[in-house]
DNA sequence: TGGCAGATTTTA
DNA sequence: AAAATCTGCCAA
């Protein structure tokens, strides 16, 4: 069916650096099957977190309970919740061992765009998936999906060719350090993104 | 546009 | 105990 267009990424994909992981995800679908509705959106704002000179990744200070699926293989997911209200949805890069994930941001819905606004009690196209916590309120993403195979399952990350060229790079959300690192990605003018400063 | 309450988990 | 990769609402 065309809203399932697309191959999902596999292993390879994951072969570079987390900031340039980070910008190749921009254009490729997040897909979520829950009870039979497809729930998907197209990537629009991505943020990498190091492990190396960021203070600011949940990884900086070593494996605890929370972090543990940043150390693990990539091309996974790591969902955590926040602020006692919302989850946020990572994807897991770097080799097993060492603690980096890309968070994404900002989605385009793409599919289940009907289910996306009950489930966000909203109609308005740009406050269903632009925002970490937004995102994954509309996709149904919760703790059941942390440490998931994006490559196959119910949540999967797809490529349909989608390419965005003039991405831009600027400092993060919502940290305290490391603020002034341009690790923040998304293409130029793009309507969906979280903010636009 | 800006400030703040809300509500829970994790870590120090 | 304090901070946390946030969001929605309300007042100006």
């Amino acid at each position: 069916m065309a809203s399932m267009k697309g191959k999902p990424l596999q292993m390879g994909f994951y072969n570079g650096s987390t900031p340039d992981i980070a910008v190749s995800l921009l254009g490729k679908v997040l897909l979520h099957i829950v009870d039979g509705n497809i729930l998907s959106g197209r990537i629009v704002e991505t943020e990498a977190y190091l492990s190396q000179g960021d203070p600011a990744c949940h990884a900086a200070r070593g494996m605890t309970p929370r972090n543990r699926p940043m150390f693990g293989p990539p091309g996974r997911a790591y969902v955590y919740f926040i602020y006692g209200n919302h989850f946020c949805f990572n994807i897991t890069t770097a080799p097993e061992g060492v603690g980096e994930a890309v968070l994404i941001r900002a989605l385009e819905p793409v599919s289940g765009r009907e289910e996306m606004s009950a489930r966000r009690n909203t109609s308005d196209g740009r406050l269903l998936c632009s925002g970490p916590g937004r995102l994954c309120q509309a996709l149904g993403i919760d703790r059941s999906c942390n440490q998931a195979d994006l490559s196959s399952g119910s949540l999967l990350l797809l490529d349909d060719g989608c390419i965005y060229d003039d991405i831009v790079a600027v400092p993060r959300i919502g940290i305290k350090t490391a603020a002034d690192l341009p690790l923040r990605f998304y293409p130029a003018g793009n309507q969906f993104v979280s903010r636009r400063t």
